[in-house]
DNA sequence: CGTGTTTGACCCGCGC
DNA sequence: GCGCGGGTCAAACACG
């Protein structure tokens, strides 16, 4: 896990105990782009890691790899290790639903994170999913006719879901996804679509939808931790972060440029205001802890929200919108 | 050819 | 038990 430098004793992070702010307005950079909706080029984890954290490639020299992803023999355990070692709140995250933080303006972001039923028994996707793997290997003409255990609630990952003001559905944050499945949402006229981490053994999901209230914005729910470094792939660059949260604390290299040149101005000029605290780690996933994810305008609308009981499984952008305007 | 997307069917949990 | 809605699978297809 690479902080760049950022310590997680950084007082003024730990200090915070709220976060909130704007919803991350991307649609600004959509001219940047040229109107190309492919996010490829500029990391969305960027977008995020954005404002005061974003620092010239001068950061990135003291940068220090971290090693090589481990077998997968031994890859949950070193998950593990880092989940407790670490800053993973995951592993001591008692059970509860997702975190969901609404925005204080109509500008503002809007982070919802959970732990489930799963969080005390992180998934560890290797040797179950291998095992699994054989199973489907057996019963591949069965289909969808493979036998579920009964009696066993299908355990979910940890998940956290934020919403961003985009063009793009499907937003760019380093990793490689696979699109597995898209189902149209009651009360909603944008479909969902479902994504997984095309790393093999990562059993990460995503989930992308448009907020039927708000086209404008996008909620993605993140599921589950990756299990290997980031990036994951040679299209997307050296591996150069491996962060148990699963986002990297670095922009992906062939990002670097067009951040610098493209993204920054915008990235400053709207900047999402959302502080993280090292306090809610054992509410939030670690990528909200990241440094990446100190935002610079104060806000309590997370404590408020959390507050007030606002923890939901899922987000719900119509319910954090009205909170929005209540607190107005 | 490898990788990713689309899409219809299926599975499962939950509420009535 | 039934229907609904969410989630997943995997064949077919597209693309570079």
């Amino acid at each position: 896990m690479a902080n760049l430098g950022f310590s997680d004793e950084n007082p003024a992070v730990a200090a915070a105990t709220s976060f909130g702010g704007g919803i991350f307005d991307t649609s600004a950079c959509d001219g940047i782009n040229g109107g190309d909706n492919k996010w490829g080029s500029l990391g969305f984890m960027d977008l995020l890691g954005i404002s005061q954290d974003f620092i010239a490639p001068s950061l990135f020299d003291s940068f220090q790899p971290p090693p090589p992803p481990p077998p997968l023999s031994t890859s949950s355990e070193l998950h593990r290790q880092q989940l407790q070692g670490l800053t993973s709140p995951a592993s001591t995250v008692p059970e509860s639903s997702e975190v969901l933080t609404n925005p204080t303006t109509p500008n503002s972001s809007s982070f919802s994170s959970s732990s489930n039923e799963a969080a005390n028994d992180i998934h560890e996707p290797t040797k179950a999913e291998d095992n699994e793997e054989q199973e489907l290997d057996q019963d591949k003409t069965k289909k969808q006719l493979k036998p579920k255990k009964k009696n066993q609630k299908r355990q979910r990952e940890p998940r956290f879901a934020f919403m961003t003001k985009s063009e793009v559905d499907h937003l760019d944050d380093g990793y490689r996804w696979r699109k597995y499945g898209q189902k149209a949402v009651k009360n909603s006229p944008f479909p969902r679509s479902y994504y997984r981490c095309t790393s093999a053994g990562c059993g990460v999901k995503k989930r992308v939808e448009r907020s039927s209230d708000d086209p404008a914005i996008v909620v993605t729910t993140y599921e589950g931790q990756h299990t290997h470094a980031y990036p994951i792939t040679p299209r997307g660059a050296i591996g150069i972060s491996l962060d148990p949260s699963g986002f990297s604390t670095v922009p992906e290299p062939q990002y670097l440029h067009q951040q610098q040149q493209q993204l920054q101005p915008y990235i400053y000029n709207s900047s999402p205001s959302l502080k993280i605290s090292t306090t809610t780690a054992t509410t939030f996933p670690n990528f909200l802890q990241d440094r990446r994810f100190k935002f610079n305008t104060p806000s309590s609308s997370a404590s408020l929200l959390t507050d007030r009981g606002l923890l939901q499984d899922i987000i719900d952008p119509t319910q954090m919108r009205k909170e929005a305007k209540e607190e107005q």
